[in-house]
DNA sequence: GCAATAGTGTCTTTTAGACATTATGTG
DNA sequence: CACATAATGTCTAAAAGACACTATTGC
């Protein structure tokens, strides 16, 4: 029977709405290090793994947290999708941003059926002297603590006024069966999404060279093993640390200095 | 205004066609390693990388090579798109898949506004002894040979009657990015989809234990570095590699005999 | 000078690379 | 018994782990 017709009146005759459709969003997991600056002049401050979250105005989940994102267009893909919610939270362009994964269990949102094309971004603190986007008027930076034992994620989110947890049996190769053991304050599946990103982030840091993103264009060696203390939550020897990232990095003239201790010198990705 | 009304008669008024929405297919890229028999007893047969495709029965890309795969439904995730569509083709269930990449160019399909959501599927020797599925009519193994420099991949894919080829310089971080510079035979974006599949499971081989669902139950240590072999197109030494495998596998009182030579032991995976 | 961090040296332990040697079933 | 593969031993080279030590700065 389709042989009988041509490519171009089979196109023109093809009737999308033979089969239901989903809505896509993008949602994006965006992390970045920030600092607590110390009280001490000598004392470096200490760094913490933060994400920002955007409070629901509307329903459903209406008060709760949940990840920046929004409807996909006709006219883009998944991933630009990402970058233009990206933009219209943080201003920002030119941001490190990989796609994670695409949640699709039929009733995750009560609206309708609607998946979820998950997106990691990764800011430095470059970038967050930016002011935010015209979108982000509830958007708000939560620091993170974890804790990961055998793919048991303890997660909690502070920032000023409230703190968020949740706990999560994260099941990494089919992330959407993991099992939301607690949850308090965030709203959709997003505590799954988080729980992945975080998964992933602190694999891929140890075999590629992820880290770079989370540290600005120039950057100390003290900086940058910080990124890797935070997101592994744990402490590495210095001088195996430097050893490891020597190929990696290139050396700058410059130093920090203005503290009470010896200047560092300045790094650049190689 | 929203807070003016209840979430139940928010959640009763929300209109779905308010946006426009896709299709999502769901996209197999199935692999697994094939074996070509040696005519003299005393030899082993010699593998190959191998991937099913089914020839395209309708418009579009009518006669060419596709990956097999179909329309998600409402009531199931992407992924258990994918497992129905491999049920469908191979007849198997409880194979090793997870998901790889949402491709969502906008004009990926001359059809219409379609999402491939794409998955990686491995099969074992012993999978094959089972019959192909209803839905196989057109489905053939075509085994592959590749060569990757740069990121830049040219893969062959051959079966009895036919040999398809294709060039893609893929971007591993936005695979929907990468250049097709040549391609005979593969339907849409196909060659992309499976490019980065490759390039997935060459990674993946080496950090995690990826590997043992590409061969039986029961396997000898040569067929396990095998497997190796063929997905990373280099030959390995024997007694590193062994070393490398020894805490996940567990031998069995088990010998394969049989042929010219010395038996080998049967090992499980711990 | 002291507190705090920067940067390096070095010894030990572990892992990987490269062969070489011994073992064994089947025609 | 010869062929082809199985399995292991061993020497060397490289990488990782664990500390200790020296170098600088601002107050």
């Amino acid at each position: 029977m389709q042989k009988k017709i041509s490519e171009k009146e089979f196109l023109e005759n093809y009737r999308v709405n033979d089969y239901e459709r989903p809505s896509v969003a993008a949602d994006i997991v965006i992390f970045t290090i920030l600092d607590k600056e110390s009280d001490n002049y000598r004392k470096l401050g200490t760094k913490s793994l933060s994400i920002l979250l955007v409070r629901r105005g509307g329903y459903p989940f209406l008060g709760e947290w949940a990840l920046p994102g929004g409807f996909v267009k006709p006219d883009e893909t998944v991933g630009q999708a990402a970058t233009r919610e990206l933009k219209e939270e943080t201003n920002l362009e030119n941001i490190y941003l990989e796609q994670l994964y695409t949640f699709s269990t039929p009733n995750r949102d009560p609206r309708a059926w609607i998946m979820s094309s998950s997106h990691l971004a990764l800011l430095n603190s470059d970038n967050l002297q930016v002011q935010s986007g015209d979108d982000a008027a509830d958007a708000q930076w939560f620091t993170m603590e974890y804790s990961c034992e055998e793919n048991l994620y303890k997660i909690s989110f502070s920032n000023a006024d409230t703190t968020l947890s949740t706990v999560v049996k994260l099941d990494i190769f089919n992330p959407e069966e993991s099992q939301v053991i607690e949850n308090t304050g965030l709203a959709f599946d997003h505590a799954k999404i988080v729980a992945y990103a975080l998964e992933r982030v602190r694999n891929k840091l140890e075999y590629s060279q992820l880290a770079f993103n989370l540290v600005p264009e120039k950057f100390t060696l003290t900086e940058l093993q910080n990124v890797y203390e935070v997101i592994l939550n744990e402490t590495l020897f210095k001088a195996a640390f430097r050893r490891k990232i020597a190929p990696y990095i290139e050396e700058t003239a410059e130093y920090q200095e203005g503290f009470g201790h010896r200047p560092s010198k300045l790094f650049v990705r190689r």
